[in-house]
DNA sequence: TCATTACTTGCCTGATTGCGCAATTGCGAT
DNA sequence: ATCGCAATTGCGCAATCAGGCAAGTAATGA
């Protein structure tokens, strides 16, 4: 049969690969990595910069550090994070493009408005044909 | 002082990005995407492909479908699915290349193996310098 | 109309996640 | 040694999520 389902390597790239988008999937991990861009930052600027505690910056840059997306360097008291795979920032590049697109069509509504329901689920379901 | 997170249209856009992420974090919806890439497929051939019951894969086509990922397109009473959005794509091809390069220096460990522990933690954190 | 096939949705439960807060570590200076 | 600053870690809580199962819908054929 072949079935791809039954190949195991193959199976575990993909659930590699679902841990890794894990990562990205909190707004504050992504402006983390935004702010890398432009190269090294402290763990104090960088929670200035997302606008958070620095206790949850830390953990974010955890998270980033243990899936080997960015790395640290200590000099003296602080800690200064760099990006190391520059693939994940072209990754989140094209993602980041399809969400601007996207606003862009739909000028803004803000998540926290209860008058906007409804209004965000395209493609229900073809009834018929 | 023009604080980054202080601009809410900017603040949105990576709330939507790290929610498109999102519906990126599941093996069973990376291997949908990927079965895809050679055309249309129906939800039951889908589910043979990923290896799961139809009511799940069709649980995550609901979700490919409400990111707009994949559109719907129904012939008799069989749906067929297909891939819209390129870039996601070519996303997750360059997250896929990451695990690919990391599973050939590792060669591999079963994620249920108790005897593998600690092997997958790259850099802890640096103690001095 | 009734049965069958193909798919979707709702509900429930166990597991995971993000965050705030407090405690701790690591390092430099007094 | 001990104080202070920077960063990390542990803990508890609320919220979210995946998966299984049962029930519902949609279209075709008898």
């Amino acid at each position: 049969m072949a079935d791809p389902a039954a190949d195991p390597i193959r199976t575990e790239a993909f659930r590699l690969h679902a841990e890794l988008c894990k990562v990205l999937t909190d707004a504050k991990r992504l402006l983390v990595l935004d702010a890398l861009r432009s190269g090294e930052r402290s763990v104090g600027e960088l929670a200035a910069i997302v606008g958070c505690t620095l206790p949850n910056v830390s953990q974010h840059l955890g998270v980033l550090r243990h899936a080997g997306l960015v790395l640290a360097r200590r000099t003296g008291t602080t800690v200064h994070y760099r990006l190391v795979e520059p693939r994940i920032t072209a990754a989140c590049d094209l993602v980041h493009s399809i969400v601007l697109d996207r606003v862009e069509h739909v000028p803004f509504v803000d998540p926290r408005d209860p008058a906007a329901h409804g209004a965000g689920s395209p493609s229900p379901l073809p009834a018929v044909r």
